[in-house]
DNA sequence: CATGTCTCCATTTTT
DNA sequence: TGGAGACATG
């Protein structure tokens, strides 16, 4: 036992050994990038478990995405010879899914309610605004969409929305009627599994009780990108004996646009950690002159909790420049650079070329692909989003919940059967007077004439489907399904329905992987219950990317995507001013910053090598673009950079890059700058015209007041 | 109902 | 530039 213990903890820094040896308390881990977070977090729950201070029942480990949860629990069984059951590891959606599911009566949902993932909520929004005769054009489903999720996102149901206008105030009845919708059809968003534990636990001292007692040590991986709703919930499972521990990393959060509240940070200090923070400095990731280029930069931010990475290795290599006249040439330079890589050695999926927009991705795979370079997009269509196995699990849906309209409406005619826009019409609105779904009013339809043949087949087919399922596992029953439906024959029928017939075959191996995976073990263990935790387990983890992976591949992708992962050599492309940082970030509330943080996490991502390209010319939008340098490249000290080309540093600027100089240097005013007026409130300036008493500065307010132009004389300006 | 044509638009993304 | 969605036509 003592040599076991002993090994465990072997190797940490005393940092480290702090955080994971902490006593029973409360402290915010502040882990820069590389600095063995994921370490820290799965190493504290083996230590606590292994000195006996807590048994896996009193573990509640949060994480945000589903292979966080994964790794930690892969990592934490190989410390460990313990079945890890009894302990709470997952995402906030999956916990909530399994605490709902657990507490259905409570929560005032029906026992296998489903979850709807963004594609089908933003269906289920577009139904309901054409019920509601909604005009489309001002309300766009999308925007409709955004509003509901942001609100739930902060804890805010449609009654508590502060509406002061007619627009805001259409939202709000928008936002109460899809609530309703979904309470009728036993559905829930991916906010709503959040919002509604939140509530039911508010509500429910009981239960609430019942937690806090249970759970003795709480855990939260990257506690930077939590939202308001998020840090509401993990406050309702901390009662007086229990200790939370939140990691995170105030510079690398770059999710604000999807609600991350870094604020969190600051209120979890207060209202827990109070002065116990643990910082994790030593970074085993990066090379010296890497490193010194991250913290530089990161350095320029005002609005950080502080932080200053060192690493025991040498200074390594200087990080490489290269401005290439356009996006092709920047294209062939990463080709052949790669291709010199890889001959002296170097795998291909251990580099990795980043880009701050998804387009920029066709140049570059255009390069490769008549490079004859094997390489891996990451994005994309995942597997459960695939629309055959979409039409497949729509039919799973509505066997378990014949409530569920927007199942029905998905596959009532698919495969095509005859059921016509008309037809559906008609259905539609026989549902809405008869305060029914469309599945009862099907069903009942029978007796009248004419018209709903096609139903009444439909309705013949799904009983008789159900029927037959009973007592088959989940797998065969699918298969049962896929046949009877006439999905796999319509496919058959179609010229390129090889691939989409292989995913629901892959449909079928998924199910009986599930049905033999510890998630699929659930209070229930009907052949319903099954079902439904299948559907959950489809809709909370949409699967891999794509095929393809594993292979030995150039690897791309978008700089977000690149969070947490790293490589020995990174290839950050397309550093130019309106790309890098984005245009659209200039006129944000603390854009530049975010930005800025979004070129610290690429910085780190590199290992060995790290390259910065930018082309002076980019084809964007279909025109021809003339960009200016990224001022993040010149946030980066000289020192640290090599030129592999002649074109840098610029000797003559160019007229834009003056420009650019004479802001960046002889005026207090900067782009992305916080500043106050006495009227407007605070702002972010987003352009700047002009020199000396002449000079005009555009602001963004935000809000009511929006963007103005200022003229520096006449405005009382300060900056914040 | 499938397919062609037009128009509009354009960060970042997990659950 | 090119993809998605709306609309029209055989």
């Amino acid at each position: 036992m003592k040599s076991n213990m002993s090994s465990i903890l072997d190797g940490l820094n005393p940092e480290q050994l702090a955080a994971v040896t902490l006593p029973h308390q409360s402290a915010l881990i502040l882990a820069g990038a590389g600095s063995g977070k994921t370490r820290v977090l799965t190493t504290r729950i083996a230590w606590l478990l292994q000195t006996g201070q807590v048994s896996p029942s009193g573990i509640l480990a949060v994480t945000f995405t589903n292979k966080a949860a994964k790794e930690m629990l892969v990592r934490l069984t190989a410390m460990l010879p313990l079945d890890p059951r009894g302990i709470w590891i997952g995402t906030f959606h999956g916990l909530s899914n399994r605490l709902l599911r657990t507490h259905h009566r409570e929560a005032g949902l029906p026992r296998l309610f489903q979850i709807l993932d963004s594609a089908d909520q933003l269906s289920a929004i577009k139904r309901l605004l054409k019920s509601m005769n909604a005009d489309t054009e001002k309300f766009e489903p999308k925007k409709v969409q955004n509003f509901i999720n942001s609100n739930k996102d902060t804890g805010l149901r449609s009654d508590k929305i502060e509406a002061y206008d007619p627009y805001t105030r259409r939202l709000a009845d928008f936002y109460s009627a899809y609530d309703e919708q979904c309470n009728r059809e036993g559905a829930v968003d991916f906010a709503e599994l959040l919002l509604r534990s939140d509530e039911m636990l508010a509500r429910n001292s009981v239960l609430r009780e019942h937690y806090q007692e249970r759970f003795r040590h709480l855990l939260v991986d990257e506690f930077q990108d939590t939202n308001r709703l998020q840090y509401r919930w993990l406050k309702h499972f901390a009662g007086a004996s229990s200790a939370l521990m939140a990691v995170g990393d105030d510079d690398q959060s770059i999710y604000a646009f999807r609600g991350a509240h870094t604020g969190n940070m600051n209120d979890f200090q207060r209202d827990y950690a109070h002065d116990n923070l643990i910082k994790l400095e030593q970074n085993y990731r990066s090379h010296g002159n890497i490193l010194d280029a991250a913290n530089a930069l990161i350095s320029l931010n005002q609005t950080r909790l502080g932080k200053n990475l060192w690493t025991a290795a040498g200074p390594g290599e200087l990080i490489r420049v290269y401005i290439a006249y356009n996006d092709q040439e920047e294209a062939r330079f990463i080709v052949e650079e790669a291709q010199a890589l890889h001959r002296e050695g170097t795998a291909l999926n251990e580099i990795a070329v980043l880009y701050r927009s998804n387009a920029q991705s066709r140049v570059l795979e255009h390069a490769l692909f008549g490079a004859g370079i094997p390489y891996r997009v990451y994005g994309g269509l995942r597997f459960f989003e695939r629309q055959e196995v979409k039409h497949a699990l729509a039919y799973l849906r509505l066997l378990a919940n014949p409530d569920d309209d927007s199942a029905f409406t998905r596959i009532v005619n698919f495969p095509a059967r005859g059921i016509g826009a008309r037809t559906l019409e008609q259905l539609i609105d026989a549902a809405q007077g008869a305060q029914s779904s469309l599945w009862r009013t099907a069903c009942n339809s029978d007796a009248k004439p004419g018209g709903t043949k096609g139903l009444a087949g439909f309705v013949a087919l799904m009983r008789a489907m159900q029927e037959a399922i009973i007592g088959l596992a989940l797998p065969e029953a699918i298969a049962h399904i896929l046949q009877t439906s006439g999905l796999m024959a319509h496919y058959q029928a179609e010229k390129d329905g090889q691939d989409r017939m292989d995913n629901l075959h892959e449909l079928v191996n998924a199910a009986a992987t599930f049905i033999r995976d510890p998630d699929a073990l659930a209070e229930e263990d009907d052949d319903e219950g099954m079902m439904a935790n299948f559907l959950a387990h489809a809709a909370l983890e949409a699967g891999m990317h794509q095929a393809g992976a594993g292979h030995d591949a150039l690897q791309l992708m978008t700089v977000h995507s690149a969070k947490g992962l790293e490589f020995q050599t990174v290839f950050l492309t397309g550093l130019e001013e309106g790309l890098f940082p984005s245009e659209q970030s200039l006129a944000e509330h603390d854009g530049i910053e975010e930005e800025r943080r979004l070129m610290y996490v690429a910085i780190t991502r590199a290992r060995q090598r790290l390259y910065v390209t930018q082309a002076q010319n980019r084809m964007l939008h279909g025109q021809t673009r003339y960009g200016i340098a990224s001022r993040f490249l010149s946030e980066i000290p000289a020192v640290l950079l090599k030129p592999v080309n002649a074109a840098y540093p610029a000797h003559a600027d160019t007229p834009l890059q003056t420009v650019a100089r004479s802001q960046h240097s002889n005026s207090p005013w900067r782009m992305g700058m916080n500043v106050r007026h006495a009227k407007f409130g605070t702002g972010v300036v987003i352009n700047l015209e002009g020199q000396g008493n002449d000079m005009r500065i555009q602001i963004n307010f935000g809000g009511a007041h929006g963007i103005k132009w200022l003229a520096l004389e006449y405005a009382k300006l300060e900056a914040v």
